[in-house]
DNA sequence: GTCGCGTCTGCAAACGATTGTAGCCGCTGC
DNA sequence: GCAGCGGCTACAATCGTTTGCAGACGCGAC
């Protein structure tokens, strides 16, 4: 291993002008600093992380827990974080939370001492947790807002507007909304763009349906309950959840966008893999990586404390080939038990 | 940040005592290392990662280097190695290589003096490149064979070949193989799998297609070549080709399975997303990243050198809705220019 | 009673970088 | 000509942990 102690002796200074000629260029008489980068160089060196860690108190690492990075959401999230911080110079630490909260609190714990700051995906970690977490280090929130700590997140409720206004547009008179996990933010900032449809739209019949996994089998098990509310259109919580719709409404021979059309959130890439696209809400998932990476750098900076921006990234729609003209003539309404 | 010196304090014993109380439980006296646990617990004790991996001359972090962490197939994997490594107490660098094989190379050699080893997705690196990454620091392979450097891999070639037999099973009597990419080492071990399935059919007639991009606009644009071969099943190179495939064919009206079966490969989560979920060769990929982890780990226990394990899991095939028997009325071949 | 041995614990020196402080040098201005 | 100053660089302390070495202690055997 190469130490400044090598690079010192080639260059012929001593090692705090190594240090200081690789960290404070400025500080270093320029040709001083030519033949240490030179030396620096031809050596090969590399910075031990863990020494220069020790001494100046900063790791250079973040942490980045995401509750599931099987999620095309997560997955999308975790690579911009990744280019980001790579630029920045910042090593990621990857922990999948698997979902369970209470493990995410542990990871929190142990990834809190050994990283300059972290990243949290937690849509269903509640508010106190959060800011336990944020007292245990610098945090920034991806996708979720919590009083006093830093956050990027996407405008959900203006997203499920435009979803809604949207089929609208197309004709459809009774939209079925389908609920997402109960405790989860992102879930009640939909809510709220379905509020706020309701109160423009009142030639417009909005059905909410009760909390299903973010997951395909979701989607799965809300179709025949979205189908019942005789609604044209169904809005789902994410594209897995569209896709687990679309699938089961297909075994039933209800075809998409024919006789029903189907909304996505999020714009993951599963929503251009199946055979009819999906129309979707999107969100620049990479851009809200890297911008909370960006937020963390700030923090890092040396004196900046107090502030804790929120920034609120823009949703739009995309359509695709899942939604469509409401039918002319309506999909019978299902015989209601007497 | 509480040291072990407070620990040492509250404890009453020398800093030396707490160190291994901690680490080497058993050279030290039960009692003391009662007092030192109970200490260290009480005030809430996390070794400092930095400081003893300075010392100790390791760094309990490994690095995983995928080439793209929205593909389906990298993200189980990643999954399993995080599993895995918290499990083992080891810390995971998770880096996205953008499928470019220079950003790669830049990547290990960044990775490699701050890690104790790599997990190493590197399909597209040549073997010189990944002896290159062997030298610089303990490296375990996924999905790929080198000789001399230790490995985890599935066993393509009878992955294919259970693929092709299930076709021919079900009266297809010719499937086209749409080839990834060329220099990819799984390619290879497909090629040799379906090098064996011809040998032993004779009544099966088997068109390679060439090299199409493993992502779903790959499967789209191989689509019509497969179809003008006038095969009645396709075997795509991974499950998105296979998805592009089905999508493309349906926006020819050409119906999966009714008139072309597809078969996908390594199962991952999106082959059971799709309206018609995919008939697809399954590998454990979550277990593939933890033996990963195990075999870095034997690796890194001192005293582990010169071992070079090769792991080959098991491939298997899981039929669901994209194949089905060849129709009995053949696809009109194509006109051929004149 | 003493010696020897084994078990446990403390001392102190590392690991490789950063950084406050002090010294050196050359220049300017009086 | 000398004091003063500013720009660079070297010295040495320091971060928190591990670990070789040696001392302390207790116990059994002679």
């Amino acid at each position: 291993m190469v130490t400044v102690h090598d690079v010192a002796r080639v260059a012929g200074v001593s090692i705090s002008t190594v240090s200081r000629a690789l960290a404070a260029p400025e500080r270093v008489a320029a040709a001083t600093r030519a033949r240490v980068q030179a030396a620096a160089d031809a050596l090969g060196y590399v910075p031990n992380r863990a020494a220069s860690g020790l001494r100046a108190g900063r790791t250079s690492a973040v942490g980045l827990v995401v509750p599931d990075l099987e999620n095309p959401y997560f997955a999308s999230v975790t690579k911009g974080v990744q280019a980001r911080a790579r630029a920045a110079g910042l090593a990621v630490f990857v922990v999948d939370a698997e979902e369970d909260p209470h493990l995410e609190a542990d990871l929190v714990a142990s990834l809190a001492p050994q990283t300059d700051g972290l990243l949290l995906c937690s849509p269903r970690q509640d508010d106190a947790a959060v800011r336990d977490a944020a007292g245990r280090a610098r945090v920034v929130l991806v996708n979720r807002e919590v009083a006093g700590v830093p956050s990027v997140c996407t405008d959900h409720a203006r997203g499920t507007e435009l979803a809604i206004e949207h089929l609208r547009a197309l004709g459809h008179a009774r939209v079925a909304v389908v609920g997402g996990p109960e405790r989860s933010w992102s879930q009640e900032r939909r809510a709220d763009g379905v509020r706020r449809a309701v109160e423009r739209f009142d030639d417009l019949d909005v059905v909410e349906l009760g909390a299903y996994r973010p997951h395909v089998d979701g989607g799965y098990s809300a179709a025949d309950a979205a189908v019942a509310t005789g609604a044209t259109a169904v809005l789902a919580f994410n594209d897995l959840q569209a896709l687990g719709l679309v699938r089961r409404l297909a075994g039933r021979g209800i075809r998409v966008p024919d006789d029903v059309s189907v909304v996505g959130c999020d714009d993951t890439f599963v929503a251009g893999l199946a055979a009819t696209p999906l129309t979707t809400v999107r969100t620049d998932l990479r851009g809200m990586g890297a911008t909370a990476v960006d937020l963390l750098a700030d923090l890092l900076r040396p004196g900046n404390e107090p502030e804790a921006p929120r920034v609120v990234l823009p949703a739009e729609l995309v359509v695709r080939a899942s939604t469509a003209d409401a039918p002319r003539v309506l999909v019978p309404s299902p015989a209601v038990a007497p």
